[in-house]
DNA sequence: AGAGCGGCCGAAAACGATTTCGTGTTGAAA
DNA sequence: TTTCAACACGAAATCGTTTTCGGCCGCTCT
């Protein structure tokens, strides 16, 4: 086990001053093209990489990208995690990856525990408690001391910088257009609780399909769901007792616990109802029917977030012009919404 | 925007000396408390944090462990990841992502850039390429530098370090065996090609089921795919003329694929045909039928990873003596396996 | 011959923290 | 009165780089 060859251990060996050594690796015409070649020979030779810690310090740069997200196992995040890392390693920055599990005090702890020098700046989408308090203290702190975040789809109002996003509202609102389209008269939505910022327009996304089409909205047929994990049971009993022909779910396990709730009730997708969702994954395009979703293109949005951050860490002299990216959405029309188109089953 | 503080600041602020300040601060007896008091009241009325970089600089050790992995939109890894970053966290160490996305060439590139210091271990799952190569001088190289690797899932032999996996063959075995507890007699396996190595245990894990049951093994029944992306037609071909009772998949989207591909054949699972899957997804939970797996149990295979990197890091006397864990896998049965069970459709 | 200049290199400061080793001032013991 | 220990603090080294500045040598120009 040989400990990492340094400037000093070259110099020692070459019996140059430790100066001498990093201007030839770095080109200097300072240094004779003799001494030059000697030194490089021997950095190549021993395989000598700079450390880069010590120039984090000297530079007060890390060239390192803090993320903080409020989940992983999750195909959208993981996508956007994708989009992220590829532009950040191509443009020679690292990610550091935490996760706050949908809390706030480990968001705040995270953004603490990077924001010491680890980090140049941050992405991030906040918490669901995050945004049920509606206290964004960590993010403005962070930001007065220098740091440039990216708020990434879950974003919040209150905090001036670049944003990337996704037109839930429209995307939605392309949804049920779509099931408008195919006959739909009576659509349900299965969506989150208010507080959660996406989940919010892209209710308002369906009321407005409703209101262009000037169709009656029904409260009773809007459902919201606070906890995913007991969803099942409110689905069945939401759609047992109400008759309908489509459902809007505004991510891919409200959509798929719908079509389980209607099988119950002895109803086939798309036979009888059409159900479009919201959110483009694996289970989407595995799923018997596959599942017509809005596509949020994760990896698109990770990487412009990527790339706004970086500009702005490498620009510090832009103007304090912050932009908001709105990536675009787009339908994928599979089984789910299709009458003509039955699966096997 | 304010600049960071820093010791020298606060000394310069309150009049006394820079390590003053930092004896102060880590409470030595050498400072009265007159002083000490004083100078930990400004830190933290101004909100002092000590420089990371500094500390990683000063002490050597980064405090960080490098994460390389294959892909991330996948329920398995994002599961291992969940589990790294809790232990981590807890423990006080960030993590640094890269990803890999299957090719040598990235997994190389991935751990020279984190080697040069930027963290003081690794946790690595090998990509396929790497597999199929089997060159795995980058991984001895980084362990001859002192830095030590933990081994996650897609482990090679030939590298002596920690590792963490589970018992593929066993937990193939053992649904396959459940299978033929449930009255199949010919059982199809969905796998892939040899190389990657959990493909090939969980092969064997399969024939020896078989063989322990006296079954003819029928090498008509074993279908190895290479390319994911194009396994739908394979499937379906190979299903569509073949008559077997059971199917057991080595990832669920083999599982979901065969399930897709039987229905084309006119075929109800589990009515006609049972089938066991490998690696529990959300798409395992949410598939109708719900798919019986054998559990990875990835966030526990995570943490254990990160437990013994850790301790690894901490002790560095620590004798040159290395372990494997196993994680043990459990069955979950669901609809897919059951013929009483049927689902909903 | 003295001034000036260019080529080549080293010393030292800097980044922000910790730690070892002084050093000056007390006060008490001899 | 001298000595010595305890106390409270500061100077400086260190981690591994980069960069500024200055120095030395030899050459050319007047």
């Amino acid at each position: 086990m040989k400990p990492k060859l340094t400037l000093k251990q070259i110099a020692r060996e070459l019996d140059v001053s430790v100066s001498t050594v990093s201007k030839a690796l770095r080109d200097s015409v300072e240094i004779s093209e003799e001494t030059r070649l000697k030194i490089k020979a021997f950095a190549k030779l021993y395989n000598y990489k700079p450390n880069n810690i010590a120039l984090s310090l000297k530079n007060r740069k890390t060239r390192t990208i803090g993320l903080v997200l409020p989940e992983i196992v999750h195909d959208f995040f993981a996508t956007v995690i994708s989009g992220i890392e590829q532009v950040a390693n191509q443009k020679g920055y690292n990610v550091i990856i935490c996760l706050s599990n949908n809390s706030f005090d480990r968001e705040v702890m995270n953004m603490e525990m990077l924001a010491n020098g680890s980090t140049d700046g941050f992405i991030l989408s906040v918490a669901k408690e995050t945004q049920q308090r509606e206290d964004y203290h960590h993010l403005q702190e962070a930001i007065n001391q220098g740091m440039p975040i990216v708020l990434v789809d879950r974003v919040v109002d209150q905090i001036v910088c670049d944003k990337v996003i996704i037109d839930d509202s429209e995307g939605a609102q392309n949804a049920v257009q779509h099931l408008i389209d195919s006959g739909c008269q009576k659509i349900a939505i299965i969506t989150t609780v208010d507080y959660v910022s996406v989940g919010k327009l892209r209710t308002r996304g369906y009321l407005e399909a409703l209101g262009k089409n000037n169709m009656v909205i029904n409260e009773d047929l809007i459902l919201k769901i606070e906890d995913v994990d007991q969803s099942q049971e409110e689905i069945n009993e939401f759609l047992r007792t109400r008759e309908i022909d489509g459902v809007f779910a505004v991510n891919e396990q409200f959509a798929t616990s719908a079509i389980k709730a209607l099988h119950l009730k002895g109803l086939s997708v798309p036979r009888d109802v059409l159900v479009f969702s919201f959110s483009d994954g694996e289970l989407s395009r595995r799923f018997i029917p596959s599942l017509s979703t809005v596509n949020q293109h994760g990896a698109e949005m990770g990487a412009k977030a990527a790339e706004l951050l970086i500009e702005r860490l490498e620009k510090p002299v832009d103007e304090e012009r912050f932009q908001t990216a709105i990536i675009k959405t787009s339908l994928i029309e599979r089984e789910s919404s299709q009458k003509t188109k039955t699966p096997v089953e």
